[in-house]
DNA sequence: ATTGGCACTCAGGACTGATGAGTGCTAACG
DNA sequence: CGTTAGCACTCATCAGTCCTGAGTGCCAAT
């Protein structure tokens, strides 16, 4: 176990070095933190929170600075998640105001967040695995073409245009759209391909080919509706601080503009305490994300999963400003789309 | 007027700094490209090239490099732009397959410009101007929401949800709707706003506040779609090279994510020759965008208005290839669009 | 108009020494 | 035993110096 003050060394030190963006030393220490002992004291402390690899030396003759392990138990064990100010309370309440569009919401809890922070802020779409179907309708486009549309009860729309090519028996078409409601409404995203699938022997033969293509359309719309969605915005507050983001920084561009990386990174971390899961430098074991830090919170909508957002940036970033953020912004999401 | 030659000793610059990103010398001008004159006779062209303000000299006993004036003489005298490669080709046929959703459509456009230019893309969605109402459609949602849909003949679907904050009464909302299609279809968007101001008398006063509401909505939707609106990829390749892009590199992604900038600047610049537009370095008359280019080129959807697509790097760019990228998807993507 | 020759400029790299922040260790202290 | 003062040591950083070589501008000759 690591002493009491040792550990109150560590935490200044982070404190510090976050503040300076310098390698900080043992009387300047002393000096700024009102220790009661001496500069050779804490260079002793010093000496054992290296050799729990809590803290690193860039070069032989300068201060310290936080290893990643030292972020970690400075996140779990000595920071305080400092509440917000006034002022950026009344900024997210003042930006997320009730707005039925869910993209539009969503939008601007990106913003909101990156803004805040002055990191890159991430938000994921609300999955919607459990999610029932509330209903299927269409509209007729052109003669070839229908937009269909699936309405979920987590008041979540999507919607997508399918062409068949030739020309659409409009009855025929409601027809097969009055059976797909009596079959689906109510049932679970989850199960609707199994239940499509038995459903297509109902149809009569010459009727299958326009069944099933919109059967396939639908089952499409589904998928798309599980397969997760990020947006993000301030990129640039990331180019800000780029040198300390490590050499790969395009690297880290392309896997934000890919996703893929970023949706791992966040359905990997289960939150802890307080809702806000920090992954920090190696912990994210993905290439190029060795200097970042990822903070992490779930919301709720209405019948939806919990979905996630949070924010990406520097390891050496204001941890207690982030985290604090992060779980307002997931709390008045939450909130709001209850409504 | 320039000399042959000396025109032929700028272009010759321009391709050697764009391949070696390093001033470039009269002696090494000779040897790579078989002037049959010697260094000297360069160097008093490249006095000439001076004087017009068309190269300059970083130090003074370095080579010269291009000016944003030497770039534009090369852009509209002194290149050619290059075919595309067969792969090339390939990759745009193969990526640009048919699809009916016009974001699908114009996300693979974007992301195949940046893959293919190696530059940050940017495609604006298609203006609505010039297009027409087809259809008016509404869909419930729950009992106080209603989708409503605005289908128009450029094939483009627009859609919001209204919320009543009351129940609706199913019938007068159909009602509403006719009498709405009635009137608006066939009328182009930019009518659609004065023929409702014009209709709202038309409602008994008991009915008004629904259709009100609805009509509101109505302008918004139509507004937004009249709102010009961009999506970008390949920010990591603008990163890949920010050392070219001048300091305030975090600043025009700030640009981008705003996107207010880009639309003007696309908007600004009128296509010449080729259909291809180029405006470079301080031309583009922004802060921030002193050091990059940006090729444009339109393209036009069935029935909807040109808008345009393009691609943004430094002004130290393969002129030829992006031009002939930008040109080349922009038919394809036209093309597409037409079916 | 072109060319060879030549003096000149200057960025960049290599090397130097001084500075100072910061360290680890040891011996003394309470 | 924890704490402290003292001290020798390390090493990044900075400024200064010198050197080299690429590249220039100009001039007189062709």
């Amino acid at each position: 176990m690591i002493p009491e003050r040792s550990a109150e060394v560590l935490r200044a030190i982070v404190q510090d070095y976050i503040a300076t963006r310098e390698p900080v030393g043992s009387k300047a220490l002393v000096e700024r933190h009102g220790f009661d002992v001496s500069a050779a004291t804490i260079r002793n402390d010093m000496a054992l929170l290296e050799e729990e690899q809590l803290i690193a030396q860039p070069h032989t003759s300068s201060g310290r600075i936080p290893t990643d392990r030292g972020y970690r138990l400075f996140v779990d064990k000595l920071n305080e998640v400092k509440p917000l100010s006034a002022g950026e309370r009344a900024a997210i309440e003042g930006f997320l105001t009730d707005g039925a569009d869910l993209d539009e919401v969503l939008g601007r809890t990106v913003r909101l967040l990156a803004q805040l922070t002055n990191q890159m802020a991430i938000v994921q779409y609300p999955t919607l695995g459990k999610a029932t179907v509330r209903s299927i309708e269409t509209v007729p486009v052109t003669d070839t073409r229908v937009l269909l549309i699936l309405i979920t009860d987590a008041n979540r729309i999507e919607q997508h245009v399918i062409d068949f090519g030739v020309g659409v028996d409009a009855v025929l078409l409601a027809e097969i759209r009055a059976k797909l409601n009596t079959l689906l409404v109510g049932s679970s995203l989850a199960l609707v391909e199994t239940k499509l699938r038995e459903f297509e022997l109902e149809f009569a033969p010459e009727r299958r080919g326009l069944a099933l293509d919109f059967m396939g359309n639908l089952i499409q719309l589904v998928d798309a509706n599980r397969t997760d969605k990020l947006i993000v915005a301030g990129a640039a507050n990331l180019a800000r601080r780029e040198s300390e983001l490590g050499p790969d920084f395009s690297g880290l561009l392309d896997a934000v503009e890919q996703q893929v990386v970023l949706l791992r990174l966040m359905n990997e971390l289960r939150s802890e305490q307080d809702g806000v899961a920090v992954s920090i430098g190696a912990e994210n074991a993905v290439d190029g994300f060795a200097n970042t830090t990822v903070v992490v919170s779930g919301y709720q909508g209405e019948g939806a999963e919990a979905a996630r957002l949070g924010v990406l940036g520097p390891t050496r970033m204001d941890y207690s400003t982030n985290m604090a953020a992060v779980r307002a912004v997931a709390r008045y999401l939450s909130k709001l789309l209850e409504n």
